[in-house]
DNA sequence: TATGAATGAGGGTTCATTCAT
DNA sequence: CATGAATGAACCCTCATTCAT
């Protein structure tokens, strides 16, 4: 990689982490492009030449920062001893929810604007991003002698906006109950979720 | 109530309609204030006699929307010979999924706006707007004697954020797959979820 | 009229004045809006409340400006006791060249910018404007007996392109030749453009 | 003439061709440099290695645009047998009208950029540019004997003026009215100014 | 109450020009 | 000679809000 090019990503990248930083901080309403390269010490020209306008940073943002999340999850499980399925799936959940509770702005960020079919198509538009995709190690983990794949897809579906959204009431709001209060009651309904499944 | 009086609630409701009708059709952020009241034919300082700004507006419409749809619900159930709890519910829900599939600009307009803290205090600060309340309406479909009042709350919530956040995307979107290919994995989600809660 | 229709009138003929004197000292494509409003000492929003945009009271001005040329230099022929149509045209024509010697300014702005459709469609749409019209008192000058209405039009059209273009190139530039030194060849033109109209 | 400097024609012609396209298809103002370099398929600091700025290649590009016409025009005389003078000027008339009411694009581009000063000084700058120029050609066909140079000179510039103008408003917006139902009126009329040198 | 003309800060966006490679 | 990423001044225009009528 020559100097130029490596010097676009570093261009790139700066403007990835100051407006993630000042998205969460102001919120992405009241952030203003002049903002963002003003405190990425950019000119407000070479965002132009990177991003087409603030909502698509902010669609990339999204989805990058969902990512990394899932796959530091991920990478927490591997450090695990833990084989079996559900209680794989629920040191993930676990992790992301204790994740999620220490770092709200970035629940708040990532609830309000990653969509199922945003994140999907991430995924599938720029798969070279990520050597290890989300999708797939979900799905390598789900056993599939006894969920199909489709249903797998179904399920992670399911699973993802029904924690993403009660997460983002409990959490953000405490309405109408707190996080803590609501964990057993959350562990019970993915366990309910789950079974559903097996053995069909 | 005189003349003038009603003359004040007709500008209100003239300023509801419209501004409804241009939230769906344009989206609320491309809505101006100069749009809604020159489409209502009414002066611009009016608007600010009955609203603070438009997302003061926006939030009374999404209650209002929301719980005409589940009223509307409630009122068709009234109409059937439904007795046991779950199939009032199963009913309720159907109703009110078919209703969005009719209208996904109020779909959308919904999803995108109501929280569940709007919700909860908007019923609670102005019960005179509706003499039936929804809250009272769902908890006195729920069998006491099996579901404590606790449990149906959380209940009513997850069921609330599992079927608003899913059926976003596949109504919307077709993301991961269509509600009609859904709505069997839906119904099984949704007695998995309420059977937790039985016999505890 | 109120006191508001006055100062509505007062704000728009500020517009006018400012920007004609900013268009003919620095250039239209050199002049901005903000220059206008800053000068005229009003506020920005306010000159998008009469105007669509700087082309627009362009041509407004325009056509404001060559009117009141046309109607100052028959004005002057009315205090005259010439009678002869050729006379009393050449008298209007040595008015007006006179005039945008005086005023090269004025000439470079209608020249550049005044073109037969602008002029022409200007009258039609705000008659009211001037209760003489231009087109009228021209017309109203030919002896109808030996020019024909239809030909009067033509002949019209031609002078003012002919007069018009030749003025912009040699008073402006002096190329090919100066006005001083151009003006016998025009009026000799003149006569011979009228000329083939007659006894026809 | 060395590969390279082959190679450096080739870029300035791609640029001219360019250039010219998109002034007639977009116009001038909303053509950008870089619409016409990346059109053009050359880098963006190219351009200014050969041209000044948009306004220094649309000078060049007008003149050269008129000076072809004009050529052509006396090429097309040169195949007839047309010796009188009147008669040779309006074939070139009727031929260049001819050609500019096929293609209007290029009569909205001479007309609105190409001055006398502009068109006299590009050709007395780069004479090397065309082996044959128009004011030797014209001054070739005049009759010297009963037109002297200096009258010549005038005439050709009224000439030019006049037919300019009233073809860009007949042509381009029939007003005040069509080219053919003109055409007539403009013979006569070029008749009588030319006839105006005559026997002096 | 009701009006709507006036405001003006500040948003997004463009694009000619430069200069290190 | 050729490149094209980076610049950043400059611009247009919107629109929520106010306030004299």
């Amino acid at each position: 990689m020559g100097k130029l090019e490596t010097n676009k990503q570093q261009k790139k990248d700066k403007l990835y982490n100051t407006a993630f930083e000042l998205f969460i901080t102001k919120g992405i309403s009241k952030t203003t492009i002049s903002d963002i390269v003003s405190k990425a010490g950019i000119a407000k020209g070479t965002f132009y030449l990177y991003f087409k306008d603030k909502y698509d940073i902010r669609n990339k943002l999204v989805v990058k920062k969902a990512s990394e999340l899932f796959l530091e999850s991920h990478n927490a499980l591997l450090q695990t001893d833990i084989t079996d399925f559900e209680e794989q799936l629920m040191f993930i959940i676990d992790y992301i929810i204790a994740a999620l509770q220490k770092n709200t702005s970035l629940l708040n960020f990532i609830a309000k604007n990653l969509s199922w079919g945003v994140f999907r198509s991430a995924f599938n538009q720029s798969p070279k991003d990520s050597d290890e995709n989300f999708f797939d190690m979900f799905y390598a983990l789900v056993p599939s002698d006894v969920i199909s794949r489709h249903d797998a897809e179904i399920l992670l579906f399911q699973l993802t906006e029904f924690i993403g959204s009660t997460a983002y009431s409990t959490i953000l709001y405490s309405e109408p109950l707190s996080m803590d209060e609501f964990m057993p009651h959350l562990h019970n309904s993915v366990h309910a979720l789950i079974h559903q499944y097996y053995n069909r």
